[in-house]
DNA sequence: GTTCGTTTCAAACAGTCGTTTGAATGAATC
DNA sequence: GATTCATTCAAACGACTGTTTGAAACGAAC
């Protein structure tokens, strides 16, 4: 169908230009240019710029939110032995994010770092994002409370935040660490850098509180 | 003296507009208006827009590294009995930054948010930051690989990415969590949120390797 | 009291912003 | 072949962008 075609090249445009240099930096020019396309085609398809801003942010964020709950849900049914393991509930929540990349190896670097951004640029967006996010995260604090019973629901929610800030950076700071560290275009492997993750991140859940320390609570 | 008095207070403002509403979506009438100053103030005492977003970044960055690496100092030469402590050396990192809001209080949100932001607005910016951040976090790495010898430098890297971003979301995020688990108007003490970081962090940094526990290794 | 250097001011500069308009296109339906 | 529909197009809208200008205001130094 003809009639998608620019719709689809405005939204992977944009895309590509809002995670490049921001969201409020880039205008509806600069996007129609770049996908030959005319001036009132971003208004004629999304409304406006806020409209494509909102689908660009949608179409990347429900399938994500939707395999983190599908996995999420997988694994809460199937703790037949006790707990669910801490290590599968911090997996269902970054893989998924971190995974596109093999779905859309072209741009993923875009995706991720127009992800990371959302949480510098303000708006409805913000608020859209967040309230589709906050939703979600109730559900994975909730399971971990199940795996991390010496922890209250605000301590957990503190890690699961410190957890999304290591998965943001990263989102947006991969290569950065890549050219730092390898040889040129040399690239890491996305699984390995979860399974690296996911070590870190089932210490930091797992480590007793500073008032347990205190207290010389041995669990 | 009153030369500099609106040169801080466009500082300040421009400060408190930025972190608000992002970089490029803020205008200098935005900031001269809310600061009762004349639209050509900021080309007078910055040169240009740019300059004074260079000047409201570099007031706040560098004495928070200055503090960052002089503390570190401190305790790599007190390391007497051996290895620094770690929680010390994390505690040195993420201090600082956290820690500002006690000299500027009114505003420490808007510092904490402003400094989240960085790494969503590019230009030079970004660079400024990054560049002035490149060279505190080589100290801090190399820090770490004493008190860390299971690791190597690129796993380091890694995992003290996840502590930057652990520190980005709690500077960003600190009210968003007050407001899910506290009282109205209630604030958690910035002290007490360190202090609960740490552990998360230190376990984090010495977990084993997804390698060594797969190859068995005791260490 | 006049000169000097710093700071503030109103006004205008050329561009760009998001958005709207109404006509032109082209393919599908009758 | 005419009609209908979705889509594209060039042109213009007013509002806003960062920046520049030259005059006015100011206190301090002589």
């Amino acid at each position: 169908m003809e009639v998608t075609e620019t719709k689809q090249k405005l939204l992977d445009i944009a895309e590509a230009l809002f995670a490049e240099k921001g969201i409020s930096a880039t205008s509806v020019r600069n996007i129609v240019n770049a996908a030959d396309a005319n001036l009132a085609a971003i208004h004629y398809h999304f409304g406006s710029k806020e409209g494509l801003v909102r689908d660009v942010f949608a179409r990347r964020i429900e399938p994500v939110n939707t395999e983190r709950l599908r996995v999420l849900k997988e694994i809460m049914t199937e703790k037949s032995n006790g707990a669910p393991a801490l290590e599968k509930i911090i997996e269902a929540f970054i893989g998924p994010p971190l995974r596109i990349e093999f779905e859309d190896k072209e741009r993923h670097q875009l995706i991720m770092k127009l992800m990371a951004k959302v949480h510098a640029e303000n708006h409805e967006i913000r608020e859209m994002v967040f309230s589709q996010f906050s939703t979600m995260m109730e559900q994975f604090v909730t399971a971990l409370e199940t795996a991390l019973p010496h922890l209250s629901r605000i301590e957990i929610t503190w890690r699961f935040m410190y957890m999304v800030g290591a998965m943001f950076m990263t989102m947006s700071h991969k290569p950065d660490i890549e050219k730092m560290h390898l040889k040129e275009n040399e690239s890491q492997d996305i699984e390995e850098v979860i399974r690296d993750m996911i070590p870190f991140l089932a210490a930091g859940f797992r480590a007793p509180t500073f008032k347990a320390v205190k207290n010389g609570d041995k669990e």
